[in-house]
DNA sequence: TATTGTTATACTCTATAACTATA
DNA sequence: TATAGTTATAGAGTATAACAATA
């Protein structure tokens, strides 16, 4: 196993499932709607508590730059909130609001209801173990690569 | 298993290790290199045969609009060729060039070649297995969104 | 000096819209 | 009417560069 050309098949194979569900995924943005890495944050600070926008931004492996950008989409909608850090003034910390959290609650989000959905209905139990297992490789895979 | 909450959490997973590795693979590019589609398109014109520009459009899932774009800066490093078709005057019919084949032989891109690295010397065999066996279901996950 | 955050700008990839030529 | 291809324009997402404030 692993020779080579597998490895070499392997890695188009690959790039192409996840560039089609990227573009797949994009293409699911309704107006209105939060985008992919506004979805992303916004489940990061739920999960990871408040945090700063360059601990977000470490997290999420982009600049501090996009991530202020990403931020700044869900602070003008309330999803989250601001207050600065009395330990240091130069930090900002970013919390998820109510708003924020009863979005996250009730799924309101069309694509990410159609992702799982999706999912549910269209995967075998064990095609879904496969997929269980394999996205944290692709998540290391990226940080190898 | 795939109770509804389960599902989503894998929604969320997938979608963190497939953006990521898109960014990672996009921030690999370095200048005079294949871009992401580029890559693609070559690659598939080379398995498949000659082909149109909305043949591959179809066959990459994007318009035929992006895959202009994309096969007109493969046609300016002379990787592919055009010729119109003979039975069809609207049709143009694109095939790799002889540099296109050579590029594609010599593994000339760097970034393609870190890609098979990592998975080759940072996976365990069983891991690529599940990662082989993931991409497919990737590929069919998309179309079913 | 290093870090946090901001603003400005540009790039990649893809989409929609509108068009011409051919079928 | 429908399809192949083109050009123009716009949008999402991210990057680099340059800066001010604070550590």
């Amino acid at each position: 196993m692993s020779q080579p050309s597998n490895v070499e098949d392997l890695a188009a194979t690959l790039y192409g499932g996840v560039s089609l569900l990227t573009r797949r995924l994009r293409q699911l943005q309704t107006p209105g709607e939060l985008s992919l890495p506004e979805r992303a944050a916004l489940a990061r600070l739920n999960r990871g508590g408040p945090a700063s926008a360059a601990e977000l931004a470490r997290a999420e492996q982009i600049t501090p730059q996009a991530m202020g950008n990403t931020l700044a989409g869900l602070e003008e909608r309330g999803l989250v909130e601001r207050r600065p850090d009395p330990h240091d003034r130069r930090r900002i910390i970013m919390s998820v609001s109510e708003t924020g959290r009863e979005m996250l609650r009730h799924k309101r989000d069309a694509r990410s209801r159609q992702f799982a959905k999706a999912l549910g209905d269209d995967f075998t139990d064990a095609e879904l173990a496969t997929l269980r297992a394999a996205a944290p490789l692709l998540e290391r895979l990226a940080e190898k690569i």
